[in-house]
DNA sequence: CTGAAAGCGCTTACAG
DNA sequence: CTGAAAGCGCTTACAG
């Protein structure tokens, strides 16, 4: 079948033709280049916008020098800590494969989690050679602001994805609803354990920069059981070696030894998952729910074997794909993109976990 | 930025310099077209290979004047029955959109699910004017088989979405494992039901083409309580209105006083949850576990009502998306295609059905 | 069996 | 402020 059988699909030809000027001067107006009298300009607008003209992306793109560049600004993978960011880096890469025809080129740098001033550091050098478009997890607040202050300035647009600053004028968020997953847990646990026992909340981060992240989930959770008589009750563990845990966790444990579920609001559950695996060998009568966040290694590993009974996963690695794609469609196929795309909340078991991500 | 700084990639035009031919060959050679002497040929290929010349996909959709056209053979939508297809369609759709600009066509065809004739009668106009791809949903086994094997003459790839007929050498599966998702509805029916009650597994169906995939998940459920003393009865319901189902269900239940379970294997739990809807009014000790299958806009509206407890999703919509992409990538791109692609087992509650699809 | 040339719809120097 | 022309990396008639 021959192309453009029927609506031939006019191009800056046949609008030079019309508007009885050179190509190029239909390009400047195109690009919105000076160098034309505001007189022709309104002329080829008018043509174009007659025409419904949309230009042709492979043209523009294979004639065009220059090359795409979005840069990303996400935490380092530690193995120590979490691999969680293994999969959005994944999703990225998936990104770059598919566009990278396109004269998209991604350039990553990475942050330390644990410590501000590396995110600073790091933003400084993007900003020293600043990219086309910019995808990052804004996870400390002050300093992403501070960031994105200087995009705002250069007019270069940026992703949120994971954790989003509101009112920032990002191009889009791409992430969870922290409390609608909170919320969600809080129905699992409705399901599986009676329902005048007790619920333990567990923040265990020593990141106070999460707190507000963790709090959000842990709203979520109180929401569902608001309006029942269920006991709640909530520990913060700042520490988060293994010792720190066992002695909240006892505690906890015995002052409220009607605790049958624990919702640990971050991916720090596998460490939870140890000790009442412990617990539970000493202690057989006991079967508490277990219920946390995110599909690292060691979490799967910890649901795989029973340990822990479900996670909540948001697709970090869709986070990244979409979070370029986002850009993509912006720079170069110029088409809106929404502003708040939440994640589905998904619910990741024993049994279904291999066929995720 | 300039492109290629450093790595300059090698095309058509410095093969044909250092092969000492005209562009034309190469060109000959690259798509494997008759014309070329064996020796011309074999010195081209080295150089190919020597220099790993990927070729620019961009330049090669836009020099060209042929329009990849990919036919779709789906179950037409009826409001009536079930919407689930509309998914899978606007999955297509989306696909559509995004490599339209790449001179790909989608031309759709619909059969109906309840006429097993129309299939081969649409199948028959594909053949009349075949597409390059063809994405299908191998509804009924019989005439999918005759009809791929005409497209293997043809030599025209297919993909088989949302059910798979093994051994039939497609492009690819993209759908579910049906095993493994009835598996997955036997640990929530574990989790939220006491130990010793009953579970019944409901087939409504009159299409008999359809039992052997509801066989799957029955298995599959079965599987999950294999070594445990659980009571598992099944019922047919081959009539699926609601007199039918009333009739079937209020026996099984009399019969079975035990059940705090029902277990789905299709998309008819709506009607389901209408019954023992009904049966809770009156009787409002016995509440019993819901689960079934798909997204479909009716099971939803029940599953926001708590009518139904979990729904078990796979992602129609990204099964017809990828679909459309697996013959892009095929046909396009000329990438290797993952021959099996099973999707995750979503499942789905009254808490985040607002953030699927 | 092989090659020279036009063209796909744009962008980009460069000249005026 | 404007235009003529080359070129992006391919494909496609057409000529020999």
């Amino acid at each position: 079948m021959k192309k453009q059988s029927g609506e031939q699909p006019l191009g800056v030809k046949e609008i030079a033709r019309r508007a009885n000027v050179a190509i190029a001067t239909v390009d400047r107006v195109i690009h919105n280049r000076p160098g034309v009298s505001p007189k022709t300009k309104s002329k080829i607008e008018a043509i174009i916008r007659e025409l419904n003209y949309q230009p042709n992306i492979l043209a523009r793109r294979l004639a065009s020098r220059h090359v795409l560049r979005l840069a990303t600004l996400l935490p380092k993978v530690s193995s120590e800590e979490t691999d969680f960011w293994t999969l959005p880096v994944a999703g990225i890469q998936k990104a770059e494969e598919e566009i990278k025809q396109f004269g998209v080129k991604i350039e990553p740098y990475y942050f330390d989690l644990n410590n501000r001033k590396s995110f600073a550091k790091v933003a400084k050098q993007i900003l020293k050679n600043p990219a086309d478009g910019i995808l990052l997890a804004p996870s400390f607040i002050e300093e992403s602001v501070s960031f994105i202050r200087s995009c705002k300035e250069l007019k270069i647009p940026y992703v949120f994805i994971n954790s989003d600053i509101p009112q920032q004028e990002s191009l889009c968020y791409i992430g969870p609803d922290l409390f609608r997953s909170g919320y969600q847990a809080g129905q699992l646990i409705h399901y599986c354990t009676p329902r005048d026992t007790r619920v333990l909340v567990l923040n265990v981060s020593h990141e106070i920069e999460d707190h507000h992240h963790l709090l959000r989930k842990e709203e979520g959770l109180r929401a569902y059981f608001a309006n029942t008589a269920r006991p709640i009750v909530k520990k913060d563990i700042q520490q988060t070696d293994p010792a720190s845990i066992e002695k909240v966790l006892t505690k906890a444990l015995q002052q409220h030894p009607d605790t049958r579920a624990v919702f640990v609001t971050n991916s720090r559950v596998a460490a939870v998952s140890r000790f009442l695996e412990k617990r539970a060998r000493k202690n057989k009568d006991q079967n508490i729910l277990l219920i946390g966040y995110d599909f690292t290694k060691e979490n799967v590993s910890r649901l795989d074997q029973g340990h822990i009974d479900f996670l909540i996963c948001q697709q970090p690695g869709e986070q990244g794909y979409r979070g370029i794609m986002a850009l993509y469609q912006h720079l170069v196929m110029k088409v809106p993109v929404e502003k708040t795309h939440f994640m589905p909340i998904d619910i990741i078991t024993k049994e279904n976990h291999a066929f995720y991500i």
